[in-house]
DNA sequence: ACATTAATTGTGT
DNA sequence: ACACAATTAATGT
């Protein structure tokens, strides 16, 4: 574990607070498609991201689901830093969209880190910006770009995460993660099709 | 190899 | 949004 720690926070963390972390932490693996956490249950450490990619999402009272963001190598869920306003449950729900590896530090141990070491605050603010400007994306996205757009920006951003032009998914599935319908998706995805944007295949989509 | 069934996708209203 | 048709994949015999 400490192997990947360096790799990945050697210079962004002190040699002491890795060492701390090597001790208090535990390294995951977690297949794909794997749910980590839900809503509503009680956040019981920090991941720190080593590989892989996980989604994170939110779901109102109906049940019904919106994509947020993805999490990648380097990063750490920031909302989990909710502890610290006594929120102990999850607002949102994690799962694998690849097969991942992340260390997970005890919620406990970290709230004596912020003073011991500055680096770990500096990396706290940092990931938390970053998660914000994602956020504020999203957020525009909803607002003022129209379905269509946020289609192509989903599909190009999972191609990115995935680091294949071919995504495995079904048009229910994007519906459900853009909180859009299935017929909306499915007559877009032929429209997108017909401008020569994309290919479909059952249960699969080629990006051009 | 064939039939049956289930899941996914396409289309008209 | 709904209903249904068409297509494709999965499974059993």
């Amino acid at each position: 574990m400490i192997l990947e720690l360096k790799k990945l926070f050697g210079n962004v963390f002190e040699e002491d607070l890795i060492q701390e972390i090597a001790k208090v932490g535990t390294l995951k693996e977690i297949p794909e498609d794997f749910m980590m956490i839900d809503i509503g249950e009680k956040i019981k450490g920090v991941p720190l991201m080593v590989s892989g990619a996980i989604k994170i999402s939110r779901e109102n009272e109906n049940g019904e689901e919106l994509l947020l963001y993805y999490l990648e190598e380097g990063d750490s869920c920031t909302l989990t830093f909710a502890w610290e306003m006594g929120e102990t449950k999850s607002k949102i729900r994690a799962v694998s969209e690849l097969p991942s590896k992340l260390i997970m530090v005890p919620i406990q141990r970290i709230q004596d880190w912020e003073s011991k070491y500055p680096s770990w605050r500096r990396f706290l603010f940092r990931s938390y910006q970053i998660r914000m400007d994602e956020l504020i994306d999203t957020l525009d996205s909803l607002a003022f770009d129209g379905l269509e757009k946020r289609l192509m920006d989903y599909m190009v951003e999972k191609k990115r995460v995935n680091g294949k032009n071919e995504l495995l998914i079904t048009h229910q599935n994007i519906a459900l993660e853009l909180h859009s319908s299935r017929v909306v998706i499915s007559r877009l995805l032929k429209k997108l099709e017909q401008t020569g944007k994309i290919q479909l295949k059952r249960n699969k989509i080629i990006i051009i």
